[in-house]
DNA sequence: TGATAATGATTACAGATTGGAACGATTGTC
DNA sequence: GACAATCGTTCCAATCTGTAATCATTATCA
């Protein structure tokens, strides 16, 4: 057949998993660029985040959970603990294990990093009225639930292969 | 005050921004495991789809519209030329620029190509039903068409800084 | 017309980033 | 008490990055 249809959706732009990857994409970006005013990184956001939750996690936790191997973690930890915002302890129970805490400052920074998660939630929705906006958050939970995404973590900061 | 609002959401996973971001990347990384098997990158996917929907490009606009140098981009299409699936040719009017276009067989790739898109898309809106699904592609769009963003370019091949 | 600037494709290259392997220190196993 | 396993760390080679220089072609314009 010569009238093969090449447009489902004239002018398309692809389903949703490409809107998603888009869009997703796109979000990173623009907190990357609001956290980047704090001097971090989104991993670096993520790991304040992170120690905020669930504090007292290994290293080798840590890094799973941010999904980097341990070896780029190090360098990665020494970052923050040379500006103070968290502190590596001994773990009593067990010497080998460096159990990561938040400091005061680092409490600090994270209360500001929230205060810009809430503009960047703000700013990616404006399109969205508020009965919109908890539409979309219950749908994208549905699917995240049934990937059995990890909450709030692995946003991203592995690298596409 | 000791009560402090920490967990709006009791149990929560973050607000729609970091959704999107968190399953933008689990969608991007799913596709990418998929276009593997056709011994392609997201990259080279997105070239492919782009050089279908709008043939002739100069080598410098598709690398902007993929969000990469032109440098970068001389190797990449190489690549795909060594496997018979573009072909580069002088345009007639302007011998600086090498017009892209899908060979034959590049367009036998795509067709696969688009098969593969659509069990991703399945995949990942599998928890939604019909209804719920185009409500959802109707919001991202919203979304998508108030941040200005192009249909289908940039789908994070870009790296976050 | 002819000189100069601008553009496209390509190459060269130096710097950053990557993950795996190896290493000491400590702990679990038996 | 010997041996394997784990944690943090260092080391390193391979890859990937973007900028700048280069060559060919085209546009500008006096």
């Amino acid at each position: 057949m010569s009238t093969e249809r090449e447009n489902e959706h004239p002018a398309s732009r692809g389903g949703a998993a490409f809107l998603l990857a888009q869009l997703g994409a796109h979000a990173a970006q623009r907190f990357a660029d609001r956290v980047a005013e704090l001097d971090l990184t989104p991993a670096q956001a993520g790991l304040l985040r992170l120690l905020a939750q669930a504090p007292g996690h290994s290293q080798r936790e840590l890094a799973d959970m941010l999904g980097m191997p341990p070896s780029r973690f190090v360098p990665f930890a020494d970052g923050l603990q040379e500006r103070g915002l968290i502190e590596r302890r001994r773990k009593p129970g067990d010497r080998r294990v460096h159990a990561l805490r938040l400091t005061d400052e680092g409490m600090e920074l994270l209360a500001r990093l929230r205060t810009v998660a809430r503009a960047h939630e703000e700013d990616v929705c404006q399109a969205l009225s508020p009965d919109e906006h908890q539409q979309l958050i219950g749908l994208l939970r549905r699917i995240a639930d049934q990937q059995q995404l990890t909450p709030g973590v692995h946003v991203g900061y592995r690298r596409l292969r």
